[in-house]
DNA sequence: CAGTGGTCTAGACCACGCG
DNA sequence: GCGTGGTCTAGACCACTGT
């Protein structure tokens, strides 16, 4: 075995995929596995540290590492469709906003293609599913573009974008960079992820053709332990469909 | 500050994007910035962790720990077109083919949709930039879907997919799957990355909708400090070209 | 309060790269 | 062989959760 923490660690996802242990089971203590393993306890929190990535174990501070309910809840739908996230179908999810206005700075006025200071408005959105936090998303619309009908939008949102469906053009170029990274600290204590767990960090920048502007960047943050991002394209006959 | 590792991590990150540090420096070896930051050795290497994983950071076993010359090299293109992986015009990109037959097991049946046991090709791919390996990737192909001109291919590869093009259908459903996990331990050796730093994992299935098969299932693995995904849509009037 | 996980320390020992 | 990073130890102390 490589190292002695992947060897704990197929240890454990046996007796989790075996049904020794069961979703929603307490693991035993970090001190009390530590002390089985005959490992100290940062051993045995790197063999806990691959679980939790792997999306098998959930670690929750002061209570204790448990075997997670169900694998891979976040599914976000690329394509820049409205319809962001899909999430199990039995499950509540609530979402806050936070409105705010600020101006272009930084890697937010090439994403825009506005210059820097111009105005904009900023949404903060979180989702939660069951009290939990879910996914982060911070969007970013040229203050001109942003009508007053979504910023005082007063449905209750049922899902983070219904509300920005309104701005969506009706010949759009969308671009979406995905990659990994680890959480910055606040984002890690906003969605109650370890600072060690990956984050699939999405951007998404919607262009308006006919007007030839960017109408919306959204920086999209998920925990890397339970989501992943589908993107589903058709090719017609010897041409495609996704433009680069 | 969250953490002593974040404060020493913002400490170095503003050495290096202020020009103090420069590309391709090295670092002082883990030893000496530990003393001069006064903390254990576990704590610094958090913080060159944290700078490794954006990329600002390049770990190598033996030599030291560098200023990396150029962020986010890897940019895989989704779409399902022929060409996976741009890198720099640059640099020189070679890639090694190790070609397998074996039989549907586990998640490839379900991802082929094929029975268990069906005689498959397999191709494992991996892509080098200036002898430093750069991505993997694992091609699955049902054999009788397999043509020889591909098996036998006399071209030296000049990228990774270049040789499957022929293989794309006319009309074909392209279905990407992307999250970020922490790498099996054969996968960190043989991309040469730390086993703590996350990847980009993208699954990418090909149907072809013309005989209603699955012609092609493709494992990807890229380093998550260097890689990222792009997938670029255009909306047509009132309706998209992206299907569910 | 007691029990849990999260961060950190001050080392030891191993594996790799290079002269 | 020597200097480097990689893994691990056996603790200490802090932060969070529940009673």
């Amino acid at each position: 075995m490589p190292s002695r923490r992947h060897g704990i660690a197929s240890d454990l996802r046996d007796r989790i995929t075996t049904g020794h242990l069961k979703p929603g089971d307490r693991l035993p203590s970090e001190a009390q596995l530590a002390a089985q393993y005959k490992v100290s306890t940062a051993t045995l929190r790197g063999a806990l540290t691959v679980l939790q990535a792997e999306g098998l174990v959930e670690k929750l501070h002061g209570k204790g590492n448990f075997v997670r309910r169900s694998l891979r809840r976040i599914t976000y739908i690329g394509g820049g469709y409205a319809r962001d996230l899909h999430r199990a179908p039995d499950t509540a999810l609530h979402i806050t906003v936070r409105t705010t206005k600020i101006r272009a700075h930084g890697a937010l006025t090439a994403l825009l293609r506005v210059p820097a200071g111009s105005p904009l408005t900023e949404f903060l959105c979180l989702s939660y599913e069951a009290e939990s936090p879910h996914s982060l998303a911070r969007i970013y619309i040229p203050h001109d573009l942003a009508p007053a009908a979504v910023l005082n939008d007063p449905r209750p949102l049922e899902e983070a974008s219904a509300r920005f469906a309104a701005l969506h053009p009706a010949s759009a170029a969308v671009r979406e960079t995905v990659n990994a990274r680890l959480p910055r600290p606040e984002e890690a204590s906003t969605l109650r992820i370890s600072t060690a767990l990956a984050v699939l960090a999405i951007t998404r920048v919607t262009a308006d053709k006919a007007i030839g502007r960017v109408v919306e960047a959204a920086l999209l943050v998920l925990p890397g332990d339970r989501a992943h991002a589908v993107f589903t394209t058709t090719h017609a006959i010897n041409e495609g469909q996704t433009e680069r």
